[in-house]
Order: structure tokens, then C-alpha cells, then sequence
DNA sequence: AAGAGGCCCTGATAGC
DNA sequence: TGCTATCAGGGCCTCT
């Protein structure tokens, strides 16, 4: 589901609603995600206080004032949600907490604060959580992926002899993590359409003027996600809830049979299966 | 080494 | 109404 934009807007609201503060408890409801989270997961988490919250690619990166960390893969369809405690009932004097946009199924994690609770909901379960002890053990788990198309290592040099003597076509480069980090399936095709390449071509056949185009549009197509607060089709929703807007924007994603939206373009979007996923984009104006 | 394909899951939707 | 098939924003693993 989430491609960077979605991730990034998770951990803002991540860092507005819990950072700083103290993880009292942590309930698992279900360990069978992604990977099965460990036995030591919870307790290692208990108590300790959050320094701060960031993001690489896909993952949201919690810190911990002890050093350690949480990291956060939200998969296909992970969400997370914030629950704002209600004061204590008179009636029954205990608290309680409420919130009527939350799933009623696949919660799998709850993480509790003194006001508030942050829960993990999946239904597909291709997200994880992990405890990972010491900033050493964290460049481990990263050691395999790119750059992020925002990085200066995300240049031109970069691309030509990355992509040398190798035999994919750009889309299946794009999706790479190896080779840029942070995109998706969605943005894929919407950066390609920007950079008015076909993404079937092979993507060392791109000429230079043609990669700068994509270094140019990856960043820019990522950046007005963000600030239209991400895409939301089928499920994303920021932590309160909210869908994102950029799907709105999407010039060929979901767009098959329509029309091309470049000015005085007169084709019509096509949808293809690459390496399994789809891809939508102008047969005319990418060439 | 690079690339293709299968697979981990549930849910929404389309077609019969 | 209910069945079956297909598809979905990710990425790891295996095989060639």
C-alpha cells in the first residue's frame, strides 16, 4: 500500500502524537505478520521513552531514549491509528477509549501511552514490526537499499553505472529498492508518464537527458504526494483517519482505456503486466 | 550476478 | 443470493 509519500505522512503525525513520550505498555494480538515478532518484543519496548521518529523509504524508524529502535514496515495494507483516551467515566470510573473510524478487525498491535494509544491494523499482514538493539544492528537492516530519490547520491553518475550491462526495463528499475528507495507501484508509472518514458524500455538504452528527466520527476512527483497528504485508494488513511488527496492527481494510475491528460495528446492510456504488477501509461506521448 | 516467478495474506469487486 | 476468479499500494525467497 504505502509507497514513501504515505510512509512520510505517518511519521509526522507519529512525531506530533508520541514523541517524547512514554511507552507504558504494549499488547500483541496477533505476532504473525510479516515476520513473527519475536517472544522479547513487548518487554523490550516497555518503559522506555521515544526520542524521536523517522523515516527511510517505506519504513518509519521509532528511536529510543535507551538507543534502541522500533521499525515499522506497513506492507500493503497496514495503518496505524491514534486513539485519544477519554477521561475517566463517573459512572464506572474507569477510562476508556473510543473511536469510530477504527477497523473492527486486524488489530494486531496496540502500543499504550498516558493520553493516548497508537494501534497497528493489517489485514493482509505483509507488514512487521521489529526490535532492533543498537544503531549497528540498524544499518544492517538497510543495507541493501538505495538511495531515496531525494538523496544527492541520487544522480546521474549514479543511474548510468547502475543501470549499466543490465538487461531490465526501467519500470522493473524504478521498483528496485536496491537501486532507488521509497518507490512503488503507483508512483512508478506516474514518474515515468512525467518523464514521458515508455516504461518498457530497457533501461540502459535511456539517454542521459532522458535519466535526468526521471531523477528530476521522481523527486517532484513524491513531493506533491506528500503535500497532498499522500494517495488514498482502497485504504491508506493518515493516523486520524483523514484519506490523503494525490490520488486525485494520479495522471495514468487506475486510468486504463482513459485519456491522456497532456495537452493536446490524443492517446489513450494502456494498462500492462510487468514482472506480475501492473503498469499504466500514453503508448504516444512516452516514448 | 541478475532476473523471473512464487509466495506470504485478506478483502473488494466483477462475472456468472 | 451466492459461488468463483481476479486483483490489490511490498518484498523476501528460490530457482534458473
Amino acid at each position: 500500500m504505502p509507497e514513501l509519500p504515505e510512509v512520510e505522512i505517518v511519521q509526522q503525525s507519529l512525531s506530533k502524537n508520541i514523541k517524547g513520550k512514554k511507552i507504558n505498555r504494549v499488547l500483541v494480538k496477533n505476532r504473525n505478520l510479516r515476520f513473527k515478532l519475536k517472544p522479547y518484543f513487548e518487554n523490550k519496548l516497555k518503559g522506555q521513552f521515544i526520542s524521536n521518529i523517522q523515516r527511510f523509504s517505506k519504513y518509519i524508524i521509532i528511536m529510543l531514549k535507551n538507543k534502541s529502535f522500533c521499525v515499522i514496515h506497513l506492507g500493503m495494507t497496514g495503518t496505524i491509528h491514534i486513539i485519544k483516551k477519554k477521561k475517566k467515566s463517573l459512572l464506572t470510573n474507569t477510562s476508556f477509549y473510543h473511536s469510530p473510524i477504527l477497523p473492527k478487525k486486524h488489530n494486531h498491535i496496540e502500543f499504550f501511552f498516558d493520553d493516548i494509544k497508537l494501534i497497528y491494523n493489517d489485514p493482509r499482514r505483509f507488514g512487521f514490526f521489529l526490535f532492533i538493539k543498537d544503531k549497528e544492528n540498524l544499518k544492517n537492516v538497510f543495507k541493501n537499499y538505495g538511495p531515496e530519490p531525494f538523496d544527492k547520491k541520487f544522480n546521474l553518475d549514479y543511474l548510468v553505472n547502475f543501470l549499466k550491462g543490465k538487461k531490465k526495463d526501467i519500470k522493473g528499475f524504478l521498483l528496485d529498492q536496491k537501486f532507488v528507495s521509497g518507490i512503488g507501484n503507483i508512483y512508478a508509472s506516474e514518474i515515468l508518464y512525467s518523464s514521458k518514458i515508455n516504461p518498457l524500455t530497457p533501461a540502459k538504452k535511456l539517454k542521459k537527458s532522458q535519466l535526468r528527466n526521471i531523477i528530476k520527476s521522481s523527486k517532484e512527483i513524491l513531493y506533491k504526494a506528500i503535500k497532498e497528504g499522500g494517495s488514498s485508494i482502497r485504504d491508506f488513511k493518515n493516523t486520524t483517519g483523514d484519506t490523503g488527496g494525490f490520488q486525485k492527481k494520479f495522471k495514468v494510475y487506475g486510468r486504463d482505456k482513459k485519456n491522456c491528460k497532456r495537452l493536446k495528446c490524443l492517446g489513450i492510456i494502456d494498462k500492462i503486466i510487468q514482472s506480475n504488477r501492473s503498469t499504466f501509461y500514453c503508448k504516444i506521448c512516452q516514448k
